[in-house]
Order: structure tokens, then C-alpha cells, then sequence
DNA sequence: CCGTCACATTGACACACATCAAATCGGAGC
DNA sequence: GCTCCGATTTGATGTGTGTCAATGTGACGG
């Protein structure tokens, strides 16, 4: 049976969350067939799940917790170039190995496939294949409106990038996505953000700490954030976009 | 009959110059179909081919000149995320509008084919859906790469970057990518490059100056270079990678 | 309760790059 | 040839962020 993929959802497969995954919800074959080559992961926070230049057997996503993909030149700068959220993807298919870092921020568990298996499968079932570019392509805007940040942004509106980005997504997954407030818990360090922004862990705090003294923000605690007017932060982040991806 | 794609060539379509497409080189209908939706525009240098927000209603890829894409922030501030040469593809199968503006920066002639047949296509033909996760793949590669260089280069690496990945581009073009040595025509204006690299045109000159007064590079006229040794090019570029993509 | 340790904040100062301004170059048109 | 005009170079100065160093904070274990 060939499933039509008119209606793609966003939570097929049975992990923890429900989360979204690669493929429709559908009654076939492959679903059965993903069940088999399926397993989970465990990291604990700080682990490295992947070394640069290693050799990657898998592909997944991310069910709970926060990781980050980094770069690093010989001298030791290194660069952040993908943050994982619950529900992103990570992996190649078709490549062996992969070229960043992949660390668990927080303590995360994976959904994984078997990636020889997977890439078979993705041969023979378009619409798995499909879904596998939609998700690369997302991942291709996120890294192109990061590449604006990085190029033309101050500290400032980039840190108030980071925190759109993180408090959107966080409150998405909690359904209050209409809401004009936000709080929600800080997955990175200062030093990760200064890696994320290309920026120095003091600067960021600086700019942290401006933004809180101006009210545009409230700390609780070092990593708890609370954003009364999410305008006024989407302001201060310089986006014209409203954050949804146009089509 | 079902193409088994094990044999993915380049040089597919009958463009002026045979360049790497979207498919493999196999002898199904699909290419036959593909010939029937596929036609050529040209843009003059400085035409805009799409307007960011705009319908875009093809999918194609580069055939001669250069391209840039790029993101514009109300206030002007604008920043390239993806720099066009022959043989690269743009569009965005599944997707509607486009994020960027799309503007040639030197006469340039595209290979497209018209969106929804292709999409359609696409569906019913494995490995071409595959070929284009596979560019997808590499564009994404780019991207992130782009990213280090933005967030944690020094104006001098970004510079020496840029150079090594036209050269290197354009050598590879002439079939000559053993040389040590480049020489190139510089296809964008020192705005353009400052645009690319996150700096002010002052710097971008300042930077190709004393470039050239230390002998890195050779300037013939403003645009045309010489790299009389890459890999002091590469070593300037702080780059650790041989600009091979790990596969 | 107190030391420890990682993480974060804050301050003083330096420097790379931006900004503003002027001069020079080089090709197109006449 | 000459003029014009955009592209580029070069100079003087300002500033945002990096660098180095000291201090603060909170969680954890003895």
C-alpha cells in the first residue's frame, strides 16, 4: 500500500512524548518497520553523544532534554551552529560520519533508528523520504536566520534572538502558544550562549543583566526567566518575522 | 522500472554546460519528464530573481555567473546567507514563498523546472527526492560552516575564507583542483563580500590590502587574484578542514 | 556549619572593527 | 583625448566587544 501523505502529523511513533518524528500518521508497513529498528538513548548532562569526525551509525531525535551541535577550530574557538530541542533531528542519512559535536546540555534521552535499515527504508517509502527533506530544510532556514544573527546582530539583540528562540519553542510544547508572556528555564550556560551568539560568556552576561535591569526581562535564579511582553523582547531581537516560517 | 540510484553522476541534464542536477544518470521516464518541465531564464547582473516573501513558483539550479542570497533586516542591515555558483541548486520543494532575496550578481543563466510537477515527480521517484536531501544535506553543511566563520573569525579568516571557497569552487569547475596555486575572478563587489562576512566594506578593502601587501595574494586590477600558495590561503583562513566535505 | 567548586557577575582596560570623510582608480560614454 | 560616476582605497577617530582579573553566589558534601 502506497500511504498518500496528504496528512502529515506530527506525533506517530510511540516514545515517551509523543513526539513528532519522520513520517505520517499512517497505517503501513514501515511504521511496523521503524518499531523494529527502533531504540532509545540515555545522556546524562555534559556527555558527548557524538565526536566531530566520528563515525555515526544512527540517526534520531531528540525526545527530552536539550543538545547542542559545535564546531571548534585547533586554537579552541569553537561555535555552536545547531541547538536541539525535543522533537529536532539528528543525522545524516547518507553520510557516514559526522563533522560537529553533538553534547547533551542537560540530560536527554534519544530516539534512535539504525541507519543502514533507515536509509533503506527511506528508498523505498517516498513519503519518509520527504518528510526527511521538510526537516532539512527547517533546519537549513534555522541556520541561514542564525547566520543574520551572527553577521549583523549586536550582543544584545542577540541574546534577545536566543531567548525568542528558546521560550518560543519551550512554550510551544506547552500549548500556550498564544500567550504574550513567557517563563521558562534556561537549558545553557552562559558560556554555551557566548558559543551559540559568537560571543564571550562575559558579554553575555552583561547583556543579561541589562535586559533584567530594564525589565525587559526577570530572573529568577540564575537560569528561570520570566518575559512579561514578548513584543517588547521580539523588539529587542530585531526580528521582523514573527517567528513563523513562511512557506 | 525502478532506478536503483547506485550510480549517482553529476552531469545529468542537457544544460549548456552539463552540470550536476538533481538526478542520478539513468535512462527512465524521468528524466524525460523532467526535460518536459524544464526551461531556461537569464537575469542581467543586479536583476533580482526573487524578492524575499515572494512566490516562487520553480525550483532550478545555476547553470553559469553567480548568485547570492541574502536577508535584509528593516533597518538595512543585510546579511548573505548563501552564495550561488554554477551548479548549485535553489528552491524549496514543499514550500511556497522564499525567505530571501535572490539577486544575480553577475549575468547569470538558471536551469528551471516548474514546481509542482517537479514536486509531483519528486513523489512518485525515489532517488530524486534523494539527490535532493542530498543537496540539502550539503547546502545545510555550508551553512553551519558559514556559521563559524561568522561567530568566530577574525575579519583577516573571513576574508581568506571567502577566497578559498571561490577559488576553490572555480578550480574545481576547470578541473584543475591538484594545483597548488589559483588564480579567479573575483565575482562580487566589496560590498557583496562585506555583506557575506559580517563587516563594513572598509574592512573587507582594508583586509584584501594587506593581504596582497604580505604577498598572500596577488591582485591583477581590483577583481582578478592570484593565490600563489593555497595553502598559506588556508592557513590564514584558520581552516583545519581541506575544504573536503567529510562524507 | 563551613569549605569547595563550578557558574556567574562586575570592573578596568585594550583593541578590532565600524563610522565618517576624503582621495584615487578605472571603465563607459562622448 | 576628456568627463563622469560608481567602485575602491586610505585616513582619522569612535565604540562595542574581548581580555584579564577579582568578586559574588548557590549547590553539594563532609
Amino acid at each position: 500500500m502506497q500511504p498518500s501523505g496528504e496528512t502529515i502529523t506530527q506525533d506517530c511513533f510511540d516514545c515517551p512524548i509523543r513526539h513528532r518524528a519522520v513520517c505520517a500518521r499512517c497505517e503501513t508497513e514501515e511504521l511496523n518497520l521503524l518499531e523494529e529498528i527502533k531504540y532509545y538513548r540515555s545522556f546524562e548532562a555534559g556527555q558527548t553523544v557524538v565526536w566531530s569526525g566520528d563515525k555515526m551509525d544512527f540517526v534520531g531525535s531528540l525526545v527530552s532534554g536539550v543538545a547542542t551541535l559545535s564546531q571548534t577550530m585547533e586554537d579552541g574557538r569553537t561555535q555552536m551552529v545547531g541547538l536541539l530541542l525535543p522533537s529536532d533531528f539528528v543525522g545524516r542519512p547518507g553520510r557516514i560520519g559526522s563533522p560537529y559535536d553533538v553534547i547533551a546540555t542537560t540530560d536527554i534521552v534519544m530516539c534512535c533508528f539504525r541507519k543502514k535499515p533507515f536509509e533503506a527504508m527511506m528508498q523505498t517509502t517516498p513519503h519518509v523520504a520527504q518528510r526527511l527533506l521538510e526537516m532539512t530544510l527547517d533546519e537549513l532556514d534555522a541556520a541561514r536566520e542564525w547566520m543574520l544573527v551572527l553577521g549583523r546582530k549586536t550582543a544584545r539583540e542577540k541574546i534577545a534572538s536566543l531567548l525568542c528562540i528558546i521560550g518560543r519553542r519551550d512554550s510551544a510544547l506547552r500549548m500556550n502558544a498564544r500567550s504574550r508572556s513567557l517563563a521558562f528555564d534556561l537549558p545553557l550556560t552562559r558560556e554555551a550562549m557566548a558559543d551559540y551568539l559568537g560571543l564571550t560568556l562575559e558579554t553575555v552576561s552583561r547583556q543579561v543583566s541589562a535586559l533584567k535591569r530594564e525589565g525587559v526581562i526577570v530572573l529568577q535564579g540564575k537560569r528561570h526567566i520570566l518575559v512579561p511582553d514578548l513584543d517588547r523582547l521580539m523588539e529587542e531581537a530585531g526580528d521582523d518575522s514573527d517567528g513563523g516560517l513562511l512557506v
